[in-house]
DNA sequence: GAACCATACGGAACCTTGTTCCGGTTAGCA
DNA sequence: TGCTAACCGGAACAAGGTTCCGTATGGTTC
């Protein structure tokens, strides 16, 4: 059951609209301006990807699941499984943070959804050992500090004095168990 | 120059009229409800409030007083300025947890202006005392905390697996020097 | 208490943004 | 070449904030 040409070309056209917009204009971008840019009707958008939300999910797959992937390698590769979390912690929060307007977006349903189901399990990975390490509180919930780090990541390009990886620093250290 | 009789009468519907609509809908309550629940139109509203933003600012107004006021009053009474400083934050937390939506309304433009303005200086004092008291890392900026503090509240309301409140007490020990 | 007008009011209309719908178009196959 | 299922474009709808302007009225003056 392959797509038709034209679909697949519109697919891709769409996915690089997208991207280049939200690098932009951020995730926000209104969907006729991606449409526009893509050189395609809104209705076509919305036949590939049914809520704008399913358009930012598709353009940031990769890098969720390179984030997804860089957590095992980092439980392996660091000095200690507290280091490994403060490393991959930082590693997601980079990647939020040079998405304007994605952290926000992370709040409002769809998102959320893909974003959690694959990175849960990798920060419950890292929690756990660092847990069972005796060097981070116990009871912590993965979800939550995903959340938690997310939303120190809101508001992280404007110029005024908000520094979200200082935050985020703080929020981590303050995990230890001392 | 005093205010006609039905401008002041108007601005108190509104004013109710809202804060009821804030706790049952959450800030983000349409404009028109608002009107419609205090019978008025929505040409009045803008009359009185030129945004919705200063609307929102309004019926929060008295609060962030408070809120400002016992700064101070917990600096003078708690056994350390970290103390003081953690419950002021729990103060201001409450504050935003009870509101929903408000936190991520805060994120966006004027409201923002006003809360800062109003806690910020607060927020200094306390910090400055316990960085002088050597209780927490050097070179905190007030404005960041209060933003990575309203951040964390964001999505508070929703019974998913997050704890605001268990976030930021694990970002407030992380000030810690140790 | 009548007349006047600055002040205030209501709500239709406008703009933007997400989403749906459907008549027209076309790629791929027989 | 013709057929049709798949696909496309963009007008239309819904919702929310904001603006505009003709109408109504509180308060003051005589």
């Amino acid at each position: 059951m392959t797509k038709r040409a034209d679909a697949r070309r519109n697919e891709k056209a769409l996915l690089d609209a997208a991207a280049a917009a939200f690098v932009e204009s951020g995730v926000d971008a209104p969907v006729r301006d991606i449409a526009a840019k893509a050189g395609v009707g809104v209705g076509t958008i919305y036949r590939h990807f049914p809520a704008r939300s399913d358009l930012i999910v598709a353009v940031f797959r990769h890098q969720v699941q390179e984030c997804a992937a860089a957590g095992p390698e980092l439980l392996a590769s660091s000095t200690s499984p507290h280091e490994a979390l403060r490393r991959w912690i930082d590693l997601f929060a980079d990647f939020l943070v040079t998405k304007h307007g994605l952290p926000e977006a992370l709040n409002a349903g769809d998102l959320h959804a893909y974003f959690l189901e694959r990175l849960v399990p990798v920060c419950a990975e890292i929690v756990g050992a660092a847990t069972e390490a005796g060097q981070i509180v116990p009871g912590i919930n993965p979800v939550g500090l995903l959340r938690g780090v997310g939303n120190l990541c809101i508001g992280a390009g404007r110029d005024d004095g908000y520094d979200a990886r200082q935050m985020i620093g703080f929020l981590i250290e303050g995990l230890r168990k001392d």
